[in-house]
DNA sequence: CTGTGTTCCTGTTCGC
DNA sequence: TGCGAACAGGAACACA
């Protein structure tokens, strides 16, 4: 459900609260995520400076003083709460009266608290050392960030060169473009008016060079991902951002979970089909 | 190597 | 009203 536009937002909403602060405390309630959170992991953090916050893809890196980098992913149903001088083990954050599924608690020392929430511990952190990031396996394979210069069309037609499987699973290959999940890929194609179905190497020449439907792809790519960014990312179920206000994007879906529901441009209904066990809604009279 | 299917997990929604 | 079934989905992993 976090997918690039939502990550970018927790981040940025997490920013003033540990940019600059060092972690005095670290409280890990269950250490069962995705992963088991190792031992000694609050040691390790606990006296860091928090030295800078970014992303990569749907991941949040924490840069740390001890030269150590936190990463951090959302899964489906991660998310990050702040609050002011809460008390441990007591409440974390204003917006909820419950500590159920608050599984690590970080107390910075200028009164902020931070708190990651995981109903479905499909969430994961992971310490890793800066020298060693562009080693991490995590991160190793992931092919480029969508709104990054380098991501233009000859990338994007080169990397879904003679591939057999469909746009949509080639654009939710991490591997071929990092950040796009079901919800923007699903976005992305109909402003790119082109079908899920269609071949992903329909997009480039068979010497891998682009054609139109790659660039009207880039750019539509690029698109919805920053208008869902200036919307504060969707806020489908109860995704928060980490000030507990809600993201509208999900007001602006052209087709996500609009099945039955007239399409914007041609009025004709929004399809849903299941392609690789996961629902894609489209316009079939529009995306071809 | 490539493409497809399974699995982890739990809150929400839907049909009876 | 209550209850079980179906559904949601990111990404590692198994497998043909």
């Amino acid at each position: 459900m976090p997918e690039l536009p939502e990550v970018e937002t927790v981040r940025r909403g997490l920013a003033p609260a540990m940019e600059g602060a060092r972690i005095a405390k670290v409280e890990v309630r269950d250490r069962r995520l995705r992963w088991p959170i190792v031992k000694g992991f609050e040691k390790r953090l606990e006296g860091k400076t928090v030295d800078g916050l970014g992303r990569r893809a749907k991941y949040i890196l924490a840069d740390l003083s001890s030269g150590d980098v936190l990463v951090m992913h959302l899964g489906m149903s991660g998310s990050f709460r702040v609050g002011k001088d809460a008390k441990p083990g007591v409440y974390y954050h204003e917006t909820s009266k419950s500590t159920a599924h608050d599984h690590v608690v970080f107390h910075m020392s200028n009164g902020s608290t931070v708190t990651f929430n995981d109903p479905r511990r499909f969430g994961s952190m992971k310490l890793v050392p800066r020298a060693k990031l562009d080693k991490e396996p995590l991160l190793a394979s992931l092919g480029p960030e969508p709104l990054g210069n380098e991501f233009d069309a000859a990338m994007l037609a080169r990397a879904c060169q003679g591939k057999k499987t469909s746009l949509k699973a080639a654009l939710s290959d991490q591997r071929v473009v990092a950040g796009l999940g079901n919800i923007y890929v699903c976005e992305a194609l109909y402003r790119a008016r082109l079908s899920p179905k269609r071949q992903a190497s329909t997009i480039a020449d068979r010497n891998g060079n682009p054609n139109a439907r790659a660039g009207a792809l880039v750019e539509a790519i690029k698109a919805v991902l920053n208008d869902a960014i200036k919307a504060g990312g969707s806020s489908l179920r109860d995704h928060r951002q980490a000030d507990g206000s809600l993201g509208d994007f999900q007001h602006h879906f052209s087709v996500y979970d609009r099945e039955g529901k007239p399409c914007p441009d041609c009025k004709g209904k929004i399809k849903r089909i299941v392609q690789g066990g996961r629902s894609t809604f489209y316009c079939p009279s529009c995306q071809t």
